[in-house]
DNA sequence: AACGTTCCTTGATCCAGGTCAAGCCGAGTT
DNA sequence: AACTCGGCTTGACCTGGATCAAGGAACGTT
């Protein structure tokens, strides 16, 4: 189930790129859209650009958090462990998506690529005093933390009091949400695997499966390929995400 | 389960008394351990002390959320709702912790009193504009919430992967800490109702009460009463909660 | 084209924890 | 001291989702 690749963290990678941050795609949805010209060319010289393959590890629990990185492009799945493996995803991260809100002097989760992903990588000490001259960049981060606060708080909602199929419309139209396509007919990627999300729902790979197959049944999804879903009723999903 | 009593949330309560912060116990504590002297001052002219009953509602999820609040002693609960009554509980705060980290115009939970409760309140818009002032408090507050999100992931972690005893051994733990008593012999404070200990760790109260029992029967804990717990095998207790 | 592999689905059975029901205990209250 | 009432425990039974098992579909790989 997890791969143990693991990137060198240090050490830049051989296919690094410096990269102009003015260019840079993602910039106005990540949290560099509350920087300033200036501002970005500082952090243009202490950013590098690296390719992650699908599967590999960026970072395990308890490493030394020495990076954040910013998601350019592709989807990574933050998650916990137990020792006897038993495996939580406690989020799904894609492009314009920023890692390293949640730390201290150690990563808390791990981190893996599920697609082909590009990250910007950030070192950590830079950022510490990075802070006390881009004001803005600190209460951007403040925001965003506030979010996720928020999404964690719907997740322990989703996992401890609602049903499997709840939990798969919930996570269907969040998805469907996130890409910007939630009314019906839209089509919603699933770069990850049902077994990914069977540990980000709390459920096991065949009750994500059956669930699966009673929207489908229920008229409420079609499932052209396992990657995609369509919406064939996002009303009737959305009531089942809030349903009782 | 849930009382709608409502605290007049605008306008001061008659017993709210303006309160020197240098003179608070829960100061050093708190996020106000980010200021200094003159900065006290500012902050002491802003903010109102008072009483919240047991079992009163600080505020509703939805409301627009324009205070945050220091608890300064006593107890409280963050809780969600689903539209048929199920409840779950993102939270329990206590002396010196800060509510309004995870907050857009509206609140996204419930915030109730457990027991008395003595709040510090704080009005929103007048906080916008001091982190400008106070660029510490900002990043205090930063700090704040990624230990708030590292917790909030551990909860998925509990939520979505651990079993009845696991879960209620990982949550007598955690309180233990809180109160800084988590050795063999010490006594943790239960303020909360087995109903609220359910909707925290997403069980029903009879399994919470068996939990007990369990425990109990093991020789891990002794219950002299049903809101303290003595840890007789807090060893045992950690094994629990990273078992397999 | 035959063969692995990985991923997904479906069916049959099982069980941890939910539900239903009864009773206990302690703190008010009259 | 009898009564209520909320909170807690325990027992008996039930069920949603887990587990176990089999097979299918979409891939590369040789």
């Amino acid at each position: 189930m997890s791969r143990f690749q693991i990137l060198p963290d240090a050490a830049p990678s051989q296919s690094a790129e410096l990269m102009p941050c003015a260019a840079c795609d993602v910039r106005e949805l990540s949290i560099c859209s509350a920087l300033r010209g200036p501002e970005l060319d500082r952090i243009a010289a202490l950013v590098s650009r690296s390719p992650v393959g699908a599967g590999q590890t960026l970072f395990q629990e308890g490493d030394e958090a020495n990076a954040v990185y910013n998601i350019i492009e592709g989807a990574v799945r933050l998650f916990k462990l137990l020792p006897d493996g038993r495996r939580q995803i406690t989020g799904f991260l894609f492009a314009s998506d920023f890692i390293g809100l949640a730390l201290k002097d150690r990563y808390a989760y791990s981190a893996e690529a599920i697609t082909g992903t590009v990250v910007c990588r950030f070192p950590r000490v830079k950022l510490e005093s990075l802070f006390e001259e881009m004001p803005r960049l600190e209460n951007r981060l403040l925001r965003q933390a506030s979010n996720e606060l928020i999404a964690a708080q719907d997740q322990m909602l989703l996992l401890g009091r609602k049903t499997a199929v709840e939990r798969l419309a919930s996570f269907l139209m969040a998805l469907a949400q996130r890409q910007g396509r939630a009314k019906t007919g839209d089509t919603v990627d699933l770069p990850m695997t049902r077994t990914d999300i069977a540990d980000y729902l709390g459920l096991t790979i065949e009750t994500v499966s059956r669930g699966f197959t009673r929207l489908r049944k229920d008229g409420l999804i079609e499932t052209p390929d396992s990657h995609s879903a369509v919406l064939r009723d996002a009303e009737g999903l959305r009531a089942l995400t809030e349903s009782g």
